[in-house]
DNA sequence: TATTGTTATACTCTATAACTATA
DNA sequence: TATAGTTATAGAGTATAACAATA
């Protein structure tokens, strides 16, 4: 098998700026979410909170009470995998865990005083992150993106 | 520390119809991409690739002779990561490392005739499910989506 | 010295299956 | 039988650090 006569390495690299996958909605939502989601770690990463400890804590917040079945639900998660982040909250008491008399398989999530003082600290912070990472986006453009994506979230079985 | 008074398990839960999180950007972003790449899988996961691979297979069909760190430039992920893809899709035959004669470091990478038609009829099953996933939205909506969506990754330093 | 491809390694996130205690 | 919480486990996906060959 004969080596091809020319090799042009950079051929048509620069000019990726339209290949087939940018007209791919799922190419550029991962794309899109991995610049929010590492500036989110930046922002709140230092011993402050994971994405996904983040949101089960705002749930909690404002849902006082919400079982981990519940929970794990509304955050499209599984159950088994919500047991580690609770873990994570409780220990850092943030919440805690409360045995329901009516059901006693089941477990309320209550926040502690600590913990909406601190989900309201790291809400502000998010929100802020993301105006500031997001101040490509007018206003309307960011109601608009938002209710887009709400949009697809709608399609989910 | 006494047990609460009354716990309202269901209280609240089905109205979180707008909880805080539905108006992060982020939040949204993820469950959005976690609908559509489940789709994406369920319509190309068996036998066919998965994601990242079938990204990687469309740049080097569209841009023969892109070497490996190029390409890894072009997905966002580190050069290390791009090996087992591209040992993946070495091994289906559906593309070659090629020996570059003027710098022996690198390997240019050139896809297979296999290669070209796996990634032609790919690319059209993905554009055909996304098109039955996001017929929610209208073209409009979904040029628009796109635009957004780019407008953020242009933020990427 | 710097870069390409590579290996080894570890960490995060998530899913599946099975267990227990309750219902 | 079915459900809530839990544990164990495994599989993606990705990042970091170090190495050999080459520039």
């Amino acid at each position: 098998m004969a080596a091809p006569q020319q090799i042009t390495t950079q051929a048509g690299v620069e000019d990726r700026a339209h290949s087939d996958l940018e007209d791919l909605v799922g190419y550029n939502l991962k794309r899109a979410y991995l610049i929010v989601s590492s500036d989110f770690k930046r922002t709140l990463g230092q011993d402050g909170f994971a994405p996904r400890v983040f949101s089960a804590l705002s749930l909690v917040a404002q849902f006082p009470n919400i079982t981990q079945s519940e929970l794990a639900r509304n955050l499209g998660i599984e159950r088994s995998g919500l047991v580690a982040i609770i873990d994570e909250l409780e220990d850092r008491e943030l919440l805690q865990r409360i045995a329901v008399p009516n059901d006693r398989r089941v477990q309320a999530l209550a926040p502690t005083a600590a913990g909406l003082a601190a989900y309201a600290r790291a809400r502000d912070a998010v929100r802020a992150h993301e105006a500031e990472l997001l101040s490509v986006l007018s206003p309307e453009e960011n109601e608009t993106l938002l209710r887009l994506l709400r949009k697809i979230r709608e399609v989910e079985v």
